[in-house]
RNA sequence: CGGGGAGUGGCGCAGCCUGGUAGCGCAUCUGGUUUGGGACCAGAGGGUCGCAGGUUCGAAUCCUGUCUCCCCGACCA
């Protein structure tokens, strides 16, 4: 993508409105606008960094076996009035009326839903367990958004439903989640760690919180100073079920709760290694059995020919709230450090001179082989002098910058840098297309 | 919802107390000089001062109402 042709429109102040880092680093790089409280547009950086995001956590629900679905935003409130949460779930949730004065709400979960389309469409035992899931926009009434998208109205939110016929093949299909998303989150570059936590409205009696630690988060957390060690996610065989628990269960070993579900006499074992910090949810794992399967009278054939009531449980994780908290976890001074996998770029190429005929050719040519060669590429073809460059491309946080000038290229070299760590290295042109598309 | 604060060109702000018809920096446009870490000179465009009502000869400024946004707290992916 060339820049002069990208819809790219950088801040170079503050806005006002914005006050923690990520929410600021976001406006100022481009990726949104806010049209309302809690409510944002999402310009094409924005957007490619969700579209990534949005694939990898794709990517580790399929391989944890769930089936991808799309579930309408608006919702009869018909439906919701057979598990009872119409009433209940109360001003969070947006009720509109159609123009036959039907009631509806603009969906902030998707439960009802996910069992009655479940209900329809598997009545044998034989179909299970099965886990549908989608990557939908919820919107959620909040008393105070804040913080940017990392507590909006409106959010983009993976969530997933598992149902099985057991408990203990239910635990199975809260595992395999709980390692999917551990997996997810360390191929955005984050550390989240799993703890225990309170189930709230969706109900059930086992849940964990996903908390990437950072000073801005909102849930004060507790945990043994282990958890700040990377954990190996590979090394189980996820299809095996006694393997997989076990694997979860030495994960879990290790004390974390956020504080409505703090215990006291595990955190005096902990001794000198309990931390303390703040931290954002990124995602929740919950188990919560025959909740919505009886309230709205689902059921399956069982083997022997009985109704049996299927099992659920439900796993969200809040897709465009990453894109915020990686921000939170990765920047610098100078602006965004985005991981690999979620950066809306892979390199930055650089044209110090755009008035200088040979560094031109040199930049266009380098722009078509990196093209060729599959690699993303953001080509600054504007006529902005060096500083302004090199500034623009330290906020948006593309892993590499290749920097192209008349003086490298009278030895024929240009400089490659890695955005993260401000290492530099000369290289000829082919070199540095090679090293950029490995 | 309770408590606090703010709405003035695209962004950041001053002016308001003590009414007299709007200003600064950045950004934008034109011309020129420049160009390896946010350049310089000259010129230009752009604002019914959130909205409505009131007071006044006259309102960004005073009064009333209203909308929106932000911050702190109770709730949540």
């Amino acid at each position: 993508m060339r820049w002069s042709r990208f819809f790219l429109p950088l801040l170079k102040e503050t806005p006002g409105e914005a006050q923690v880092v990520s929410h600021q680093l976001m406006l100022r790089a481009g990726m949104i606008r806010q049209t309302a409280s809690g409510i944002y547009a999402w310009l094409p950086l924005g957007l490619k960094v969700l579209a990534n995001i949005e694939r990898i956590v794709r990517e580790e629900q399929n391989r944890a076996g769930a089936i991808e679905v799309l579930m309408p935003t608006i919702q009869s409130a018909e439906l919701w009035r057979q598990s009872g949460r119409y009433e209940a779930y109360g001003p969070e949730m947006l009720r509109i009326r159609d123009r036959q004065d039907r009631e509806m709400l603009f969906s902030p979960t998707a439960e009802e839903l996910f069992t009655t389309i479940f209900a329809n469409g598997v009545k044998s035992y034989r179909e299970l367990p099965k886990n549908i899931y989608q990557i939908q926009w919820k919107f959620r009434d909040e008393m105070r958004p804040r913080f940017g998208v990392l507590r909006g109205r409106e959010f983009l939110m993976k969530d997933a439903y598992s149902f099985d016929m057991d408990f203990d093949s239910a635990r199975h299909s809260y595992n395999r989640m709980f390692i999917a998303y551990m997996r997810t989150f360390q191929r955005m570059g984050l550390e989240a760690i799993p703890m225990q936590a309170d189930t709230g409205p969706i109900g059930g009696d086992l849940s964990h919180e996903f908390i990437v630690l950072a000073p801005t988060g909102e849930s004060e957390v507790f945990y043994h100073e282990n958890w700040l060690q990377p954990r190996a996610t590979d090394a189980v065989d996820a299809d095996d079920r006694d393997a997989l628990a076990g694997f979860v269960g030495s994960l879990t070993a290790d004390y974390a709760a956020t504080d409505e579900k703090r215990d006291l006499a595990a955190e005096a074992a902990c001794g000198e290694a309990l931390r303390q910090s703040r931290g954002i949810e990124v995602g929740q794992v919950f188990y919560f059995g025959d909740k919505y399967t009886r309230a709205m009278g689902v059921s399956v054939q069982g083997p022997d020919g009985q109704p049996v009531v299927p099992l659920m449980g439900s796993y969200g994780i809040g897709v465009s709230r990453l894109v915020g908290a990686i921000i939170e976890a990765r920047h610098d001074a100078a602006g965004i450090v985005w991981p690999d996998e979620v950066a809306p770029f892979k390199v930055v190429l650089i044209n110090l001179r755009v008035d200088d005929a040979v560094c031109t050719a040199a930049c266009d040519g380098l722009y078509a082989m990196l093209g060729s060669a599959g690699v993303e590429v953001l080509y600054d073809d504007r006529d902005e002098r060096g500083g302004a460059k090199f500034a623009a491309a330290d906020l948006i946080g593309v892993p590499w910058q290749l920097v192209v000038g008349p003086k490298g290229l009278v030895d024929g070299l240009v400089e490659l840098k890695r955005r993260a760590t401000g290492e530099k290295q000369s290289l000829s042109l082919e070199d540095a297309v090679a090293q950029l598309r490995a």
